[in-house]
DNA sequence: CATGAATGAGACTTCATTCAT
DNA sequence: TATGAATGAAGTCTCATTCAT
């Protein structure tokens, strides 16, 4: 019915791929369940995407795109090293308490091994760049000497580890019967165990 | 071609599979590609497994039997907690830089969906194993005033976070271009931050 | 190739079907035979039916549908029982002379161990409703004094046997080089011998 | 641990033979069912048989042979041929009341198609054998004036098309819920069908 | 002779992708 | 542009048949 291509459309695809891959993982995605959850059909797919392959890899670009910059506050830049880690925290934990976004590192880590560029960009855009944020962080405070003198870079894993193990274990293992995982509270008890660790113990 | 099944005949299918599946997830391996790895036709490969499925779920399982014991020191037991943490950290740090093994918690989280027993599995025999092992230390290390008051079990995944971080790196990133990462530099780096984050600073 | 699908689609592959099945049995046609015959490709007949097996008890179905009606002479109410009994007997070996058609009791006989529903819903529309027929003329006769007092529905059997008995002739038999046997003759010998014998003797 | 080939190891496996076709066709039995009934490997099968279609022919052929001789009695040699009607087709009814021989009758229809040798084995010796006999009665009996003048060898299809009916209505519809049927009922049906449908009326 | 183990060939199905309307 | 219909390419699994012991 609708003569124009509703502007939306593309969105309205990916969404539908998101929720499909998410579910299913890409080899169990049917591009027919895509099409159907868009209310389209199959063909209408290929007028926006070349194939599978892209829609899958387009689709991660858009969450990228549209859902991570919201994860990267520009707001606490004045703060001190401490404040700034334990927001950081507490924002990622929010974030990866979000199915719509926690399903990313999943996809990414079980389709990595078949889609090397799109696990390459998602290092790129999103683990490294968390990384080195806290990495930069870390350092800040080693450099004031409010944290004890740690590599910011492999200290940044100790921080963000707990968060992944966090998002995976919602939509890994929760959905298998897991005791249910609050994140906010792993988050308060991760940044009180990684700022004691951190700290040298004059300030905090 | 050959006369008598060799009694290791389940084991090399086994192999093959891990290889396999580790290197294309499920669905990207095919049969015909496990049999060429064992040497055999792919009919052979049914006279020990019912189906595809079938092989995929025992690979794991076989995995977990085998493999895993290997990471529950008993030998530790009259240490201090933190010496405890301490080995065990170093300990999962080296079985989870071995690719053997490293590739399992990969697979698990991207292929769990479609198998949830295998998920729950795992869950039970692995992640929880260990996290419930990390909590009882961290427990007694609260008990007898080593360690601050935290909670054990929130406490454990600030612990078993950055390695599974370090695995999946190894996994996921590393084969696409990412910095390596040493493990043993990770894990020494960790026991650090952590150690200093959960003792009450009288001793250690 | 063919742009619309013709709306007699499916009726094209339910011929060629029966052709295929009719010749090979069951398990001796391929679907690709089948594709083969109505010059479509293999995948195609998955557009209209689940699988092997639903489109050969979808033909059977088809078959009783669309052939049996003609079977069932609704016309002669109100003969004689003598006289129905011989336009029924001469139109069923007119019916089951027709290859189309004859084919049919074969096919159930032979493949109705694997296909039990299918076996039922022949016996009852097809066998049961036609011995019921033949029944209800006798059970006429014996009231009217016209017949003998026999059990109907036993002595429908006496009628339909030689029917059937001359289709699977046709149908296994005569392939392999047996005597040909002329169904309008047996039909006239089998109403004649019948009919005496059912008869009291006043009338005919 | 049996040196010695039993003697009959061969009957062993005919039985078994027959027991898996009548259950399942042609198709439907594998070779390793029928080892599993004999309780031999299947390679030993083949010690005995070249192929599975050997095996099958050789088990029509066997019934044939072992089963069919009792069918045809010669001890009434002398009687009326109204009698040797009668005892004909009580016996034969009795024969095909039996399922460990109804379903040749049943095997032979369904299977005909795909082995035209067996169905003519079949044909030249129990159908035609059977179809003999009983033409040569009739041809008797109008011989000495018992009978009215039919033709013998169609009349010989209006007395064996009730049995046929009977014994395929045993092992065809009965499994699938179809009101049993007394065979000795329908044979006395029909005889009184039959002989008062041929006789002249003087005698009998 | 007997067999456990192996395999080649084949059949069914699925699905991403294309095309004529 | 949108789609219903079609298909080629694959992949899983089965099974009759064959060896080496």
């Amino acid at each position: 019915m609708p003569r124009k291509t509703p502007p939306n459309r593309r969105e309205a695809i990916l969404t539908a791929a998101r929720i499909q891959f998410a579910a299913r993982g890409y080899a169990g995605t049917r591009m027919e369940d895509v099409a159907a959850g868009v209310g389209i059909s199959k063909a209408a797919l290929y007028l926006q995407f070349a194939d599978k392959a892209a829609l899958f890899r387009e689709m991660v670009d858009w969450m990228l795109e549209t859902r991570l910059p919201a994860a990267l506050p520009p707001e606490l830049e004045s703060a001190v090293p401490a404040a700034q880690l334990e927001a950081l925290v507490r924002l990622g934990a929010a974030q990866l308490g979000e199915p719509e976004i926690a399903f990313l590192p999943r996809l990414v880590i079980g389709e990595g091994g078949n889609f090397p560029e799109m696990a390459r960009t998602y290092h790129d855009r999103a683990v490294e760049r968390i990384l080195r944020l806290v990495a930069d962080i870390v350092a800040r405070g080693v450099a004031d000497g409010s944290f004890r003198p740690v590599d910011p870079y492999l200290a940044a894993r100790s921080v963000a580890g707990a968060l992944l193990l966090g998002a995976l274990w919602q939509t890994v293992f929760e959905p298998v019967g897991a005791k249910p995982l609050n994140m906010e509270a792993l988050a308060a008890s991760h940044i009180d165990v990684i700022l004691h660790g951190l700290s040298t113990g004059e300030r905090m």
